[in-house]
RNA sequence: GGGGAUUUAGCUCAGUUGGUAGAGCACCUGCUUUGCAAGCAGGGGGUCAGGGGUUCGACCCCCCUAAUCUCCA
């Protein structure tokens, strides 16, 4: 059976049995604290801990997730996919144990025709939480399974919780047999490759305390709303069902390992080490393309970071296999056909993903060529000790630095005869990753705990009526100060304050809050700052500045009607930009983040290079001819699916409900999924003026822009700059550019000229230089002060002519002047002086203590200084005793 | 978020306890040749990423900033 037709039947069986089907989310994950997707539940966590109310009793998908802790695993067990799609069953306080274990028996064994699997009884073996009786016997009681076949396994395997305090509880897993030729009798408790675990049923039924690990916690209490989560793994009912060996080999996947095996002309299970290079790449091509179709791109850090290390691994694998051309336009359409049944927006995003793809190929194919060089380096150094081993330090030089993987430092450094000090690049890796680890641990202490809304947000959604109007009377719910409940905060004080309604604008959608007071009797509350810090729920962080609120006053909020008018036109500005951006750029220039507030505008977009001036000018004159063109801008709301046919632009990392708010501007000009506030035509804009481009990291460029009296301000604020120039250069504004040109140009040639008349001027000294000279020790001695200089470059032309001119027999040139009002001096000896030991470098030194600095230099030449330039005689005397 | 590396002529890069910034290619001029990366001679081209500090003196040492590459979390 087809792994799409498996997911169909799961979705189909259970919105049968009275089950909401939710689409998988993204695999970008919505909670911060989690890089990706990776679990079924992970979506429904709000529900499951109760910060946000369920909207259904119970639900079901088939989840995307990403894992990638186990990357260094992937290829070589039957069963680690970075990649996977977790089918999932939940109940929010309505079924418990007998409904969930019923639904899971007739699933796996309910027949074909009736839409289930079909799975042969008799192959099938649970285990269950050590003291857990009442799931044994509703068990035996369902499914009729002997006791022979039921297992009790302790906390570390079957008990599960966040690691956290909050919800916890038993679970129940079911294995399925593979037979004896794949290990010992004796069900999962012997043999966990034999018994393939397929479906975890987690009851969660209590609340659990602080602690570590996984068993070292105290159960607190009963939760009042017990929940089911369940989780069977899609792959691996598919290889079972598929009777194939390993994940790898299933439909969605296989493909792309017989692409790769063709490619590299090996044939799959001809070798064992190649065998694992094959399903390497099988099994990343089809996670960095669904990784790239949710939005992601390769990255320094991050979520980019795990997708660049999925395809660097892909190019890494196919090298070992002997590949050195670029492979990805081979291997990603057909994972992309592979996965396309179930996921066909990967079919419409394809030519992005591809490109997206191909581009990382090419930067890391360059990358390991500039490696490769620094390898053949170190190598051909560690020959010539008539070493053996290439040092620990080096190969991990090469991996940290260079980014060259250390399997190819291991094949390369076979090749050439010699060996690495493993065990040293291990020790360097471990530092490193301590490093990180310490620094993290750190920072995670900052975190913050939401508990405290959940209570607020248990009373419904706060109502935001800033669409339609600014003022609105309201009611407060409730207050924290200093991050816990409060009933009452007074003068001075800063609390967060939780109404009924609001006309406030929380910060979100890259525009900035509003600003304004909250007004009651008596009472004046000054806005500073306005959060969502759970879906749903708007809460106010207020400084009280005169009287005192108490929880269930009556107030009215006030935003500030300037700060709105500034907020819209610039929200409604980034998204003018970002479409003009789009038809300058292509549908590739997509928002990736912004931040809005009035009079500003920054928007970074996917793009791999520098704007050029002229493309920054377009975007801005596209911009600014939509802002006069005056078109309309409006709001409709629809569901998340209609809106993508109507082409709305959805951004990616962003989640979405199932309504959505489309914002339009000129109809179909720019059409964006958007819950900002908006101006409602284009020309109330006024003015944008784009006032910088920069990076902000590989692949992603940054627009800032100034927006309506602070856009007309910094153009004013340039022409002035402009009327000046144009005053001290005394041009017309036209040819102010050219005139400055020409001034720079003839100040160079001025320069050069006046260097070369001087050197010039400076020659003529030279024969009265040299007929100065002094015998001092059998060597002649040609030392002055010339008095003030204009570069020391001079100085040291004069005394090296001099030198040359001075003939063969022994000389000392030793000349001084003032430069920039302090003491320099050179000295130059001819090769027979040097040999009756004159040496330059020590005569300066001699010389420059005496002038209060310091000098130095080689025996032949040699230069110093000081900063008192009354000493110079005193220098002279010096360094003619010194000879 | 924490490390490492890089930034020098239009391009690719050298630059040795701190003492006149170079090479190859490209460009311009001339000569020699008329062909496959032609040769010879001459020449132009540099805020040594930016800013600050130490020093008589900084491409070089120290600090800050930026960009790019890279590893780890």
């Amino acid at each position: 059976m087809q792994t799409a037709e498996i997911r169909q039947r799961w979705l189909d069986f259970f919105e049968r049995n009275g089950h909401t089907v939710v689409p998988s989310a993204s695999l970008i994950s919505e909670d911060p604290s989690l890089l990706f997707t990776v679990a079924g539940m992970v979506p429904f966590i709000p529900y499951m801990s109760g910060l946000v109310p369920a909207p259904f009793d119970r639900a079901t998908s088939v989840q995307k997730c990403v894992r990638t802790l186990d990357i260094e695993e992937v290829g070589k067990t039957t069963r680690h996919g970075t990649f996977f799609q977790m089918n999932g069953n939940f109940s929010f306080g309505d079924y418990f144990k007998r409904e969930a274990i019923t639904y899971a028996w007739e699933f796996l064994t309910g027949s074909l025709d009736s839409g289930c699997l079909g799975l042969d009884p008799q192959l099938l073996w649970v285990t269950v939480f050590e003291n857990d009786d009442e799931s044994i016997s509703i068990w035996r009681e369902v499914a009729d399974i002997p006791m022979e076949r039921i297992q009790r396994r302790g906390m570390k395997d079957n008990y599960w919780s966040t690691g956290q305090p909050g919800p916890a509880g038993p679970c129940s897993e079911i294995y399925y047999d593979r037979g004896p030729a794949y290990g010992r009798e004796g069900g999962p408790e012997a043999d966990e490759d034999r018994y393939i675990e397929i479906w975890n049923l987690v009851f969660m039924q209590f609340e659990r305390g602080e602690g570590t690990g996984k068993d070292s916690f105290e159960i607190l209490r009963e939760l009042p709303k017990k929940n089911i989560d369940t989780g069977m793994g899609l792959e691996r009912v598919a290889f079972l069902m598929q009777g194939v060996e390993n994940l790898y080999e299933i439909d969605q996947v296989r493909p792309v390992l017989d692409a790769a095996a063709t490619l590299s002309k090996k044939s799959y299970g001809a070798s064992v080490e190649d065998d694992v290079r094959l399903r390497v790449v099988a099994d990343h091509v089809r996670s960095a393309l669904m990784l790239i179709g949710d939005g992601v791109t390769p990255a320094n850090d991050g979520r980019g970071y795990v997708l660049r290390r999925l395809l660097r691994r892909t190019v890494r694998a196919m090298r070992l296999l002997g590949v050195e051309a670029p492979t990805f336009a081979e291997l990603f359409p057909v994972s992309k056909n592979a996965m396309m049944a179930a996921y066909p927006e990967l079919d419409r995003d394809f030519d992005r993903i591809l490109r997206t793809a191909l581009a990382e190929e090419e930067t890391f194919l360059r990358t390991l060529s500039a490696g490769t060089v620094f390898l053949d380096e170190a190598l051909a150094e560690v020959k010539a000790t008539g070493s053996k081993q290439l040092a620990g330090d080096a190969a991990f030089l090469l991996h940290d630095t260079y980014g060259f993987p250390i399997d190819l430092t291991l094949e390369v450094a076979e090749e050439a005869g010699l060996t690495v000090d493993r065990d040293g690049f291990k020790a360097l890796m471990a530092e490193q990753r301590d490093r990180a680890k310490a620094d993290a641990r750190e920072k995670k202490l900052g975190g913050t705990d939401l508990s405290v809304y959940s209570a607020f947000r248990a009373l419904g959604v706060t109502k935001f009526t800033g669409y339609e109007e600014l003022s609105t009377d309201s009611k407060v719910l409730g207050l924290i100060v200093d991050g816990a409940d409060s009933q009452v905060a007074s003068v001075g004080q800063i609390a967060e304050v939780i109404l009924s309604e609001t006309s406030f604008y929380a910060e979100s959608g890259g525009q900035d809050s509003d600003a304004g007071f909250i007004l009651g009797d008596g009472l004046k509350l000054e806005v500073l700052d306005v959060q969502k810090p759970v879906k749903g729920l708007i809460s106010h962080k207020v400084l009280v500045r005169e009287g005192e609120v108490t929880v269930g006053q009556r107030v009215s909020t006030s935003v500030d009607a300037d700060w709105r008018v500034g907020a819209c036109q610039a929200h409604s500005g980034t998204h003018v930009v970002h479409a003009a951006l789009r038809q300058v750029l292509g549908p590739d220039a997509l928002q990736s983040g912004s931040y809005n507030k009035p009079g500003y505008l920054r928007l970074d977009f996917s793009w791999n290079q520098a704007l050029s001036l002229e493309t920054r000018s377009e975007i801005e004159e596209v911009t600014n001819l939509a802002i006069r063109g005056d078109l309309a801008v409006s709001a409709q709301h629809m569901s998340l699916p209609e809106a993508r046919e109507f082409g709305a632009v959805a951004l990616f990392g962003e989640t979405y409900d199932e309504s959505v708010r489309v914002i339009q501007i000129g109809g179909p000009w720019s059409r964006e999924l958007c819950g900002g506030t908006h101006v409602s035509r284009s020309s109330q804009i006024g003015l944008i003026a784009l006032t910088g481009e920069s990076s902000v990291g590989s692949g992603s460029r940054r627009l800032e822009a100034l927006v309506g009296i602070e856009a007309f301000r910094s153009l004013a604020a340039e022409r002035a700059l402009v009327a000046r120039m144009t005053e001290a250069l005394k041009a017309p504004r036209e040819l102010v550019e050219e005139r400055l040109a020409s001034t720079i140009e003839e100040l160079k040639n001025a320069q050069r000229k006046l260097s070369a008349l001087q050197s010039a001027s400076l020659a003529t000294r030279v024969p009265e230089l040299i007929s100065s000279a002094k015998v001092v020790k059998g060597v002649r001695l040609i030392s002055q002060n010339l008095g003030a200089l204009e570069s020391v470059d001079d100085l040291r032309g004069l005394v090296s002519n001099t030198r040359e001119k001075a003939g063969a027999e022994s000389v000392v040139v030793a000349l001084f002047a003032v430069i920039a009002d302090k003491p320099m001096l050179v000295v130059a000896t001819n090769e027979a002086a040097r040999k009756s030991g004159a040496k330059a470098g020590q005569l300066v030194r001699v010389a420059s203590a005496i002038l209060g600095g310091g000098g130095g230099g080689k025996d032949d030449i040699a230069q110093g200084g000081g900063s008192d330039s009354t000493k110079i005689t005193d220098a002279i005397e010096a360094l003619t005793e010194a000879i």
